[in-house]
DNA sequence: TTGGCATGAGACAAATATGTCTCATTTGAG
DNA sequence: CTCAAATGAGACATATTTGTCTCATGCCAA
């Protein structure tokens, strides 16, 4: 009976195309299968095409970015401090998953509905954010969330050119975008 | 005699070739030549190959981006007029060059000697801005690099997702820049 | 007109990636 | 141990891209 608790060998297929496609988008699955320590048969067998293996990259880089924020805000006492916390726990997944934006993955329905609710979590946030004064209310809630997107990025990419720690690059990331979009006294000091 | 004046057949190419890759990076050349209106054999002419087409691209790039930046600088008062209008003046070119960032055009040399005179240009803009009273000097240059970078690409993305007109996002740009990384007090409103 | 030159069209070979298939071997459950 | 499922190795066909080459055509200048 096969178990369904041990798929081990399509895991490491996963892990090696993160590992390997990352840092050539255009590398071959032959790399891939390499790296994972498996036949190149084998990972047709698990992932048809290569469009059915990116896909499945694109659902997994979806979970994982959903347990970081789901870990972000679970314990988290303001929108302020969600941000805050997200902002640090996504840095890292950066090198993971940046590829992937560059991949035509929206073609798939499935992944664009769940990049589309991931937007709109996002949106959410940023109102609620809005709303305790965080951000600018006359600031549109899109340029928000793109500034912290590519803020977001710009942390990372500062991180791997060894510019600044993971900590340092969150603290200028936050204090970029709050700063930037705040109401325009919240951070002033107190006399 | 042959007219130094008349490559219009070369920059055909390499205007298609912006225009072809831009879209899909991937693209093969057969639609490069297509779009230029040219035969492959001819593209073949101009660009012995592919790589040599990309580098010709990355120079170009390189140029106009000099181009639109010395515009910018030359009748800029100070250094914080001169950022301004690099934001504005380098945005639109965001579509035709943005893909190149994602090609290995820095194992040659040449490219990677001109990107590095570029930074380090940015850089002196930087830290004159700093000395200016623009940007904090406690934060890192490298940061003020960065951020300006990736901020610039929101911008550029927030146009071409519609969501911004290219001066609504050139403000929104510089607003997020400036009162993020200012000294602190330069934008309050006097009572 | 004539001759040189750039070009267009297309054939061609080589390289590479992809997906399928077969067969022998390994692994794990019963 | 025994058997079925999963795997590894590799052959195979196919498609795509790239770069080269040839030949006929159009164009411009002398």
């Amino acid at each position: 009976m096969p178990n369904p608790l041990r798929p081990s060998t399509r895991d490491a297929i996963v892990e090696a195309a993160f590992d390997v496609l990352s840092r050539d988008p255009s590398a071959a699955l032959a790399q891939v299968a390499e790296r994972a320590g498996v036949g190149r048969a084998t990972l047709h067998r698990h992932f048809a095409t290569r469009e059915a293996l990116i896909r499945a990259l694109a659902l997994t880089a979806i979970e994982e970015m959903d347990a970081a924020a789901e870990a972000a805000c679970a314990d988290a006492r303001s929108y302020e401090d969600a941000f805050r916390r997200m902002l640090t726990v996504l840095i890292p997944l950066g090198d993971r998953h940046g590829f992937l934006s560059r991949e035509p993955v929206d073609d798939d329905p499935e992944i664009a509905a769940e990049f589309q609710r991931q937007m709109d979590e996002t949106r959410e946030m940023v109102e609620g954010a809005k709303a305790e004064g965080l951000f600018d209310p006359a600031v549109p809630t899109a340029w928000i969330t793109q500034a912290f997107d590519h803020l977001l990025y710009a942390a990372w990419e500062s991180v791997r050119a060894g510019e600044a720690t993971h900590a340092q690059a969150a603290d200028l990331a936050w204090r970029t975008l709050t700063h930037g979009l705040g109401t325009g006294g919240a951070e002033r000091k107190r006399p």
